[in-house]
DNA sequence: GAGGTGTGCTACACATATTGTAGCGACCGG
DNA sequence: CCGGTCGCTACAATATGTGTAGCACACCTC
């Protein structure tokens, strides 16, 4: 498996700079979904995977894995899956694109 | 085809909330990238293709159309491929993203 | 007007990623 | 012990992306 810190390989893309492996992972299937969904309340495995359009568990889980080598999200016993600090952070620029995606694409 | 207006389905997510169509067109592979890569000039087809890692053609192609179709970015004769005004606004998020990756990811 | 260069883009066989369904083992309450 | 939940895995089918070759067009220069 590639994709786990940010100086290795993410998809091949190895140029080191940061932003690329972001891009990269954020490049994948429901990566930016589940963040997005994760934006206000911790939540299971399963409710996560409900409210992602029932993706599969095998994606699910594969990206929570990333996502989790990455320290955007971590898993609480109990409550299931949050945002981590740096996540948080992350998030306030999903609600950025929010933003733009609601006023640019009001109409349509 | 699926993947043209913001009313349309794309890639399934029938919701018709815009935010849902954007993560869902930029949780395909390149997109991001591509858009990254035009940030701060305009880009042949084949510059653009040379940026991002010699993606195949098929896709480039691909995602400039989807792209085109929601008015992010467009072609002009001479220069090759260049934001829209729209595309623009959409940048500032993205170069959030990048701040956010230098400062959270400087020392791996 | 033949050859060279550049462009945007398509075709297609091959590889990888994602989907959908089934189900496991662990836990908990009754 | 039974019926519910939980996180998660296995695996075959399908969708998506890759890599190479090459076409049609335009603009040069000779």
């Amino acid at each position: 498996m590639a994709r786990k810190t940010v100086s290795q390989s993410v998809r091949g893309s190895t140029t080191g700079r940061p932003i690329m492996v972001l891009l990269d992972i954020l490049g994948q299937r429901w990566t930016l979904r589940i963040l997005w969904e994760l934006r206000d309340a911790p939540l299971s495995f399963r409710a996560l995977r409900q409210r992602c359009d029932q993706v599969s568990p095998t994606v699910l889980n594969d990206r929570l894995k990333t996502l989790r080598e990455l320290d955007l999200v971590q898993r609480e016993d109990g409550t299931g899956y949050r945002l981590s600090q740096a996540g948080e952070e992350l998030e306030s620029t999903l609600l950025a694109l929010n933003h733009w995606a609601e006023k640019h694409w009001a109409g349509r």
